[in-house]
DNA sequence: TCGACTTAGTTTAATGAATAAACCAACTGG
DNA sequence: CCAGTTGGTTTATTCATTAAACTAAGTCGA
């Protein structure tokens, strides 16, 4: 149905293009959409209207909910997303464990679990718990996404350091256990999505920026990740910033790269890792060397200000750890980025809602992928609340 | 018919991307393309492509032409690229002049004109210019193309400092002249899809450095302008990217922007604009300091470095006037964006294919506009030897 | 309280575009 | 010269949308 992505029938091409336009609306609207709001919304008649709603009720996408207040005439019948059936397997792999999270069509998380693993019987432990959950869940999952770190083209693993995986078809894989469209992400661009999920209405270029260990970046556009092949896209960490004299050595052999003077371990102490939890980083950034930071900062505007004037981004949002290092460094940061002549915007810079949960950025690009729809901000915050 | 872009209407929007189809196949091969070929190349039933090409050939789009050699049973029937009647207006507005060319469907040039102005009296001699094309050419304008210094968001001239405009609605300005869609292109993004047309099949992002008497670049995508908002995309010149003393002052009051290191004025000297000819650039290439072009190379290649980290390109291409550098300065360009460690892919750097004309980009870019097609670069290059 | 008006939604006939299948046309090759 | 192959057209059918008429259920003013 709507699955079926792009086909080349051509002959109910439209119809599918249509299901998900008012899908979509019901997704951006729940509790409020009526069939007349998406023919208004469409441009589709009403006929049109009730016939898409009646073929989206039938898959289980979409459900009646109460009668709407009148506006004047007849009271129209509510529609909003169906949470009761399908369900988006989201699957964050780490390098020890993988978190396992089943988010149904209201974005609430249905169920957790977590896999722990040796490197050595990691693979055998993913497929027995993917198995595991398409057993328990018969019939019911709709899409798949995959988080994790490295570099994949959405269906295979192209390159993973911290993981030891080199073209591995994961998604392949998966599909023949689930029997539902599975989709890798790389876990910077699954932080960049969720975090432009919590926008209404996402617009343009946005640049994310990931501080933690490493530093990584991802570029979004209109709220999905930017399109073309992404290969090895936003592995800006080793790209030199620092020159002379303050350029610092770096783990990867050269000198003066974003990662040593921007990640968290270059600023707040090699105690630093990504399995901190706040209090302890928070504690690293009171005993943190200023002039570390302020290092740190200024190597990261660099890289911001060259960025901004290739893609002319609306926004800049710094996610990882980040936000612990507090409004200073912010500031630190938005001063460097500013252009001190010509009339040049400055780019607004800010921290990452922290309010997004881990799995919405693959949940989120997994649901694009199968119904072309996004969520709205709300059921987002909601289910992070969860 | 294909002119009405991206309709809401939903009916007939079907035919529409299959009339695209169908003219793009014959675009790509034309003289050898046949119905039979677009059925295949389809995907659609013969009796569809039929239909399509009598619609085209009603449009005065495409032309049958030779019976083609026999590949075991009845003969094709060619079909070209009908150059006797569609013309793409090409403008291109420089401070003291603009040139106008009009461009066939084939790639062609039917006519050239050149316009002098004042600065006080350019609007009107432009708007009288494409006035007295309109009325040479009655009925036969498709598209216009309008190529220009400074920034734009395809309808207005959002700020040009070399024309003196800020928010000029120029498109709709001349559509009142020619009764066809008018399409706003900057320079250098002009010049970056010229330069991927002559590309077989360009995939994935390629990145456009122009180097003259500034310094732009343009992202483009499959061959197309890079998604999303241009408003003020590409800005790159005044970008820091030398510090310490080597940074040099820079005409926009910062030190060390991109500009003044590998602007062709910077390494070359002040005696260089961009209005000089090949030898006279030549003869300054002679007598350049070596220092500041190995800077000069520096600087960009720094530009590349981080740009390609974050986007993956497939290409790095330099144009403008930058070939005279000649091959020791596009070597020095490469050394230096060579990544020494890790398994980074290395970027390829070249300069521009000199042999697209200068009308190229901004035809192209209408073209695409009104009936979603690309040149064959054979054509391109037929044409650039017209 | 009645009647005019509004808004929501369904039913039915008509339209536009694609498909499938049968067909004709023209060529090759044994 | 006939079987097979490729190019292309004709005709009936299917699918999804539209237009228009209609039903349903409310508001509001006199």
């Amino acid at each position: 149905m709507l699955n079926t992505d792009e086909g080349l029938d051509t002959q109910g091409a439209v119809r599918r293009a249509n299901l998900r336009r008012a899908l979509q609306l019901v997704f951006r609207n729940p509790g409020t959409q009526t069939r007349a709001g998406i023919a208004r919304g469409t441009g589709l008649t009403a006929a049109t209207a009730s016939s898409l709603v009646a073929e989206l009720i039938d898959s289980r996408l979409i459900v009646e909910g109460e009668q709407a207040a009148s506006t004047g005439g007849k009271r129209a019948t509510t529609l909003s997303v169906d949470a009761s059936h399908h369900l988006i397997l989201v699957l964050v792999i780490q390098p020890t464990h993988a978190d396992i999270a089943l988010v149904a069509l209201d974005g609430t998380e249905v169920d957790e679990r977590r896999v722990a693993y040796t490197p050595a019987d990691r693979d055998r432990a993913l497929d027995d718990a993917v198995a595991a959950v398409a057993a328990d869940f018969p019939d019911r999952l709709l899409a798949a996404g995959v988080q994790l770190p490295g570099t994949t083209d959405g269906r295979s693993v192209l390159e993973s350091v911290q993981l030891k995986w080199q073209n591995v078809p994961l998604a392949e894989r998966f599909e023949q256990l689930i029997d539902a469209p599975v989709l890798l992400v790389n876990d910077v661009d699954a932080e960049a999505i969720a975090e432009s999920g919590m926008d209404e209405s996402p617009s343009g270029y946005r640049l994310f920026i990931h501080l933690g260990g490493g530093v990584g970046a991802a570029v979004t556009l209109d709220g999905e990740l930017a399109p073309g092949p992404r290969d090895r896209a936003g592995e800006i960490g080793h790209v030199q910033v620092v020159y002379g004299d303050a350029a610092r050595p770096c783990s990867c052999g050269q000198r003066g790269c974003l990662e040593s003077a921007s990640a968290l371990g270059a600023m707040l102490g090699d105690e630093f890792t990504d399995a901190l939890d706040a209090p302890a980083i928070s504690a690293l950034v009171a005993q943190a060397d200023q002039h570390d930071l302020d290092e740190g900062a200024r190597a990261l505007a660099r890289v911001i200000k060259l960025i901004s004037a290739l893609l002319d981004p609306t926004e800049v949002v710094i996610g990882g750890h980040a936000a612990v290092l507090g409004d200073s460094f912010l500031d630190l940061v938005r001063r460097e980025t500013e252009y001190p002549s010509r009339g040049t915007a400055h780019v607004p810079v800010r921290y990452a809602d922290p309010r997004a949960p881990l799995s919405a950025g693959a949940a989120q690009a997994a649901l694009t992928a199968a119904l072309g729809v996004r969520w709205n901000p709300e059921q987002l915050r909601a289910a992070s609340a969860s």
